[in-house]
DNA sequence: CCTACCGATCGGTAGG
DNA sequence: CCTACCGATCGGTAGG
């Protein structure tokens, strides 16, 4: 085998951590040795260190391209000045598309961040945890204006986020539902399942008043 | 430190394998080795063997038992003769109950299931599609009866399940939200997200009632 | 990008 | 349940 050429592939250093990306993914970081991973490029373990420092740089990548790109994404939804419903239904949207685009990246973020070594793992939780208190911040504005239900805002937060992490299963059967009806179908389910309901409010009403 | 004794912990075995799902939690099946698991235990690796056959038996009865729990349940729930929308109530709340119970074999059930060795994993996947399957079908049902609005029965299921099963983080905090409060806002999330509107009173009433 | 090689650690066995 | 130990494999380095 000749070197990797950069090209319509990237640099050498994108070539692995996208050659790493699918081998994490299918048998997890640390089951994954870095002669599997030369082995699926087609060079020897050792040629590996001319591009990268180590196994768990190609995880730090990986982890914090995700990670800012969905703290860049919240930073143009929170500056938006749109109705917080409208606001969630942009990050649901977001995380789809994100998991459909780059499912293989977004599950080793999602699944695979506890093997990250020290500060990296720190700043991972920090920077996670922050996300979430951000979405939340959002929800709470939307009950306080009442668009939303009255419901803990970091459960909310984290049922959305969890039930969409859970769909990377979804690519392999990308036949028996398409990308549309999967996305609209989780979309209103969410959305109507927060969005604060009058109509329900009135029945139960008239429920306990006896009628 | 002298031998295991049996007794309010259960039998040797089940010491072990309840230490080992700890471990496993923390830091995965892979990057646990049995000197980690010994040393937590308090004995030397290769006593381990005379109570297991090897590191993956352990990972299948962690597995195996917690799919073995969600099958029994779904079976008592198919045979009732209840709404549909109160069978999903009861699944839901299945489901919190044991992330919130046994949520450290569930957490394994949920992500390392992948390192099972065949047979075992193609068993486990089966049995996993099914359960998935069946509770589909409680939804399409739903659907049928306009019931639940027209969703896909299996995106709704993958939604609902890997929700629940990103709440383990949720352990850990247990002061900032109690359990009641988490049950009733993810049950009131799905439940009305995936609820046919306008809503009959019928419905209200009968999940109301199973409560 | 390669060959040659390192110390550490792995899951597991032998034998008592 | 222990000590002693096995072959295999790990992440990574030296040197070219």
């Amino acid at each position: 085998m000749g070197r990797i050429v950069p090209g319509r592939y990237g640099t050498k250093k994108d070539v692995i951590t996208k050659k790493a990306s699918r081998l994490f993914k299918e048998k997890g970081f640390s089951a994954t040795s870095m002669r599997d991973l030369a082995e699926a490029i087609g060079i020897e373990a050792p040629s590996l260190y001319n591009h990268i420092s180590g196994k768990s740089e190609i995880l730090q990548e990986i982890c914090f391209k995700v990670a800012n790109l969905f703290t860049s994404h919240l930073n143009e939804v929170e500056t938006g000045n749109i109705p917080v419903l409208q606001k969630i239904d942009r990050i649901i949207r977001f995380h789809i598309h994100m998991m459909l685009d780059e499912y293989e990246s977004v599950y080793i973020s999602d699944h695979e961040w506890k093997h990250l070594r020290e500060p990296y793992l720190s700043n991972f939780k920090n920077q996670r945890r922050n996300y979430r208190a951000r979405v939340a911040a959002i929800i709470l504005e939307g009950i306080e204006r009442r668009e939303i239900k009255n419901i803990d805002p970091y459960v909310a937060v984290l049922t959305m986020l969890s039930a969409i992490g859970g769909i990377e299963m979804w690519q392999r059967s990308k036949k028996s539902v398409d990308a549309k009806t999967l996305e609209e179908n989780i979309v209103c389910i969410f959305i109507e399942g927060i969005r604060e309901q009058p109509v329900n409010q009135e029945i139960l009403h008239s429920i306990k008043a006896g009628n």
